[in-house]
DNA sequence: GCGATCAGCGGCACG
DNA sequence: CGTGCCGTTGATCGC
C-alpha cells in the first residue's frame, strides 16, 4: 500500500473519529517514563479514537507500545518512511513514534458501541456476599464495616465476633501470597493501635502458598479456604473452611 | 462481508500461522476464573498464530475479553452468526465466544519479526546502577548483595553501612506508596529475626506518598529521593537525596 | 486530583 | 512447576 494513500487514510479516519487499523513491517521508538526501542518487523497498529494507540508484534498477549486514551496522534512521510507518532503529556511528556518501512494494510472502521462489559466474579461481588455469610467462619461473627479506612489503607471487611474482640478479614478472589499476608499484618496492628487491644485477622482465599501460610501462623492469624463459583449473571460461595493451624507447626 | 467467506479467511489463516484481524458487530460470553458477558456493539477481534485472542471496543487500552497465548480458536456459523471461540485449559478451563451479527472486515496477514523489544528504565537496571552508586546515600555504604532472596520474600539490594550494620534497600522507579513500605518493613523483620540485631530500612524511590512516609518514619526507616534520567541507550542516577525526617514530626 | 487497591492482572526470573 | 514481584502496569473507587 502506498503511504500517501495511507496517510490519508489515517487523517481521514481521526478526524472523523474512527478505528485506525494498520499492519506493516516498522521500527518504534518509544522515550517517556521508561523508553524503548526495536528494530524492524511486521507489526500490527490500532489507533482509537480516544487517543488509544497500541502496537503487537505476533505474539504474544501484550502490546510492545503503548499509549492510553488521550494521546495526540499524527502522521507524516519523511525520508521514505510513512511516520506515525502518539504523544501525551499525562503523567509526562511521552512518545512513540512508529517508523513503517513498508504498509500492508491500512483502514479505518465507524465503530458503534455504546455498551460495557458486565463482569462476575469480582472480588468486590465476592466481598459483598461474604458479607452476608459471615456466619461460615465461625457462629457469631458479624459485619460490622465493608471497604473500610484505616489510616494504613482499606480492610475489606470489618466484624466482631462473639467475644466482641475486632475482627479484620482480608478477602483474596485467588491464591493469597506473602503480599496478602503483608497487607492483613498491616491493618491489623493499625487497628490493634487504635482499638488498644488485641484483634484478629483472617484471610479468606481459594488458595494460600506455603511460605504465606508461615507467615499468617507465625503472626497468629487464621486462614479460611474460599471455595466460590461464578454462577451467571452472579457468583455464589460454596464453602468455607478453616485450615487448621497448629502454632509451631510451622518454621519461622 | 459474507459468513462463509470471513470462516474461511480465519480457517486458513489459523492453518498458516498468520495474524488474523476481525471488525464488525458481535456480541461475547466469557467463563473462567471470572464470567463476562456484554451485548450487541462493534468491536475489533485480533488473533495471533501463538493462540492469543484480544477483543477490543472502540475506546479504552486494555481489551475488554482475552486469552493469551496456548488457546486454541475454532470459528463455526450457526443461527445465522459467525461464532469465533477461544478455549484454554492452562490455569483452567476459559472459554471465549465471540457472536458476530455482522462482519465488516476480516483478513489475515503474515507477520515476520524475530526482533525483541529493548528497554530501558526498568528497576532492575536502576538497581545495577544503584548497586555501585550506594556512596551517594551516605560514605561507606558497601553493597553486600542485590536481588537477595530471604524467607519472607527478595530484598532489592543488600548492603552493610560503615558501622557494620546491615541494611536493606527497597527501590521503585515511580512513586513509593504503602506496600513498598510494607514490603520493606517485611524484609527487615525478616533480616532482624534471622540476624539477631536492628537492621536499617531504606526506600529509594522518585516520589513518596504523605501516608507512605508517616509510615516508613513510625518504623524508623529512611526515605532518599531518587532522581534518575533515561538516557538512551541506558538509565543514570542523577541524584540521590535524603528526606529529612524527625522522630515524632509524623503523626502515627 | 491524589491515593490505595484490584486485576480473568501478564510477564519474568529464580528456586 | 510454584513463588515472588515488577509493570511505561491500567482501571476503579473513595477521599
Amino acid at each position: 500500500m502506498e503511504f500517501p494513500q495511507a496517510r490519508k487514510s489515517i487523517e481521514r479516519a481521526l478526524g472523523a473519529g474512527k478505528l485506525v487499523v494498520c499492519v506493516g513491517n516498522c521500527t518504534i521508538k518509544y522515550a517517556g517514563r521508561a523508553a524503548s526501542k526495536i528494530s524492524e518487523g511486521d507489526r500490527l497498529l490500532v489507533i482509537k479514537h480516544d487517543g488509544t494507540f497500541l502496537v503487537h508484534q505476533s505474539t504474544g498477549m501484550k502490546a510492545i507500545n503503548y499509549q492510553g486514551p488521550g494521546s495526540v496522534v499524527s502522521v507524516a512521510e519523511e525520508n521514505g518512511e510513512l511516520i506515525v507518532k502518539s504523544e501525551r503529556t499525562k503523567p509526562m511528556h511521552e512518545l512513540i513514534e512508529v517508523h513503517f518501512k513498508r504498509v500492508d494494510y491500512c483502514d479505518s472502521f465507524e465503530m458503534h458501541d455504546d455498551t460495557k462489559l458486565q463482569l462476575f466474579g469480582s472480588e468486590k461481588e465476592l466481598a459483598r456476599i461474604l458479607m452476608q455469610d459471615l456466619h461460615l467462619i465461625e457462629p457469631g461473627l458479624t459485619p460490622l464495616k465493608g471497604e473500610s479506612d484505616v489510616k494504613r489503607g482499606s480492610i475489606d471487611i470489618l466484624a466482631q465476633d462473639s467475644a466482641g474482640s475486632t475482627v479484620a478479614i482480608e478477602l483474596k478472589r485467588r491464591s493469597a501470597g506473602l503480599d496478602a499476608v503483608t497487607q492483613l499484618k498491616r491493618y491489623v496492628e493499625q487497628l490493634q493501635k487504635r482499638k488498644g487491644r488485641r484483634v484478629r485477622g483472617i484471610l479468606c482465599a481459594p488458595e494460600i502458598t506455603a511460605n504465606a501460610l508461615k507467615m499468617l501462623a507465625g503472626e497468629g492469624f487464621e486462614f479460611f479456604k474460599l471455595d466460590y463459583e461464578i454462577a451467571n449473571p452472579s457468583a455464589k460461595i460454596k464453602g468455607l473452611q478453616r485450615k487448621q493451624k497448629v502454632l509451631g507447626e510451622y518454621g519461622p
